[in-house]
DNA sequence: TGTACATCAGTGAACGCGCGTTCACTGATGTAC
DNA sequence: TGTACATCAGTGAACGCGCGTTCACTGATGTAC
């Protein structure tokens, strides 16, 4: 049973993320700041310390915010398809990655662009959030392979540090993940991103069609990760 | 026949480039000052608006350096490779950026980050030299096309608006480039700078093997894009 | 070739602004007897 | 149930800092006659 002082508390900490998450969106992450968070907030800069250590934290409650939001949004999309429909699976996160990523540039650059100056996100507190995203896709891709219906490539024979970090990898996901796998779906990971990147950030210039570039794009990702489409299983 | 004072003036030019680009790499894009470069310049804050019009024409300046930097590196990779060998001078390229990425994140982030805030780059200056290293890809798969060393997908049957901004890029590089491979070529693009900036801004973690990783994904990013290896043409 | 004038790099003061963080404090809320 | 004490959210002043940009100025360099 909480006491009315705790629930003030909670609803406080609240708007600190809800209104930092706007200030984010206004100003971009190098420019947030604790004093004009303050200003929304109706505070005095100095009270806001009652609630967070410092800056740093504060950037730190964002990032967490920003990836729970998009791993939220991932995770239901993916859960919206059918289980064994692995293709229409990836290609729904894919979807989701990028309407989140277009509807939140900001956020999306505090996760994806440049680090902060000064700032390093603690990784105790934003590894789990921040590999829900990839987790999904090696999820999909070992669902996939299960089924039959990831067609990797030939092995390749690779030096011997990158073959412990993809083993590492592949066991976070299931029991002997090849690592083949495992590579594939960092590239697909990587590409997804790049793309979403590129638009979000402008590198493509004026381009008139971009969801549907990002679309085609990621038929060809899904095609050249060896991900087949449900007919060519059933055979 | 430059006068003295032209050429001093020129001096001092170069250095304001050579000691933003330090700054750039101590502090990052958002916290560049004008009154900070001054200090290393040894003058009065006031006076580099002798040269400069405002902080955002310093930062124009600095985008430009570095995409021409980077532009020059591609280039030369590329051409140290046989004319012939597709496969080579796409691998030069794409070695060239990582590295020059690696070696430079802080302007790496200037130009493939998160947009600085306040600050959008004049396209009129930036465009040329911000399209060399995507224009080379082009390039490379052009010629490989010709010479019958691209494997190109089967034609998808893309929407209009797609294939009209497809067409117009593909105008830029040369006379009938089909669709599908201006499509390719973004997607590799896309992938490449979506594989180095996922290790330069760290989202793959602690990785052991960062560089190996990145050679078995370019290996894997030409295959997907068609490009044959040698032996494959001969035949 | 020498002189008068124009150009222009660099100065120093000032404008108005915002920042993160600390600290002693007040007064309302919560708790133990 | 009532009272004494402890907790703690929020205040207001202060610290020391840095920023972009303008402006009237000085004095050296460049140019036209």
């Amino acid at each position: 049973m909480p006491t009315p002082r705790e629930r003030a508390r909670e609803q406080t900490l609240a708007d600190i993320v809800r209104l930092g998450r706007e200030q984010l969106v206004r100003v971009g992450a190098a420019d947030l700041s604790v004093r004009s968070l303050a200003r929304d907030l109706g505070l005095v800069s100095s009270a806001v310390y009652r609630y967070v250590r410092s800056r740093d934290d504060l950037l730190t409650l964002l990032v967490v915010d920003a990836y729970d939001e998009l791993g939220d949004a991932a995770e239901r999309a993916a859960a919206r398809q059918r289980a064994g429909d692995h293709r229409g699976r990836f290609r729904a996160v894919c979807r989701a990655v990028r309407a989140w990523a277009v509807a939140e540039p900001a956020r999306y650059a505090l996760l994806f662009g440049s680090p902060v100056p000064g700032y390093a996100a603690p990784p105790e507190q934003t590894t789990v959030p921040g590999t829900r995203v990839p987790l999904l896709y090696g999820r999909i891709a070992v669902a996939a392979y299960g089924d039959g219906a990831l067609d990797l490539p030939p092995a390749a024979d690779l030096p011997r540090g990158l073959r412990s970090d993809l083993q590492r990898v592949g066991r976070e996901l299931a029991e002997n993940v090849p690592e083949e796998l495992v590579a594939a779906v960092l590239l697909a990971w990587a590409s997804v991103f790049g793309a979403v990147g590129f638009e979000v950030f402008g590198q493509y210039g004026p381009l008139g069609a971009p969801r549907q570039l990002f679309e085609h794009q990621v038929e060809a990702i899904m095609d050249r990760l060896g991900l087949l489409e449900q007919e060519e299983v059933d055979l």
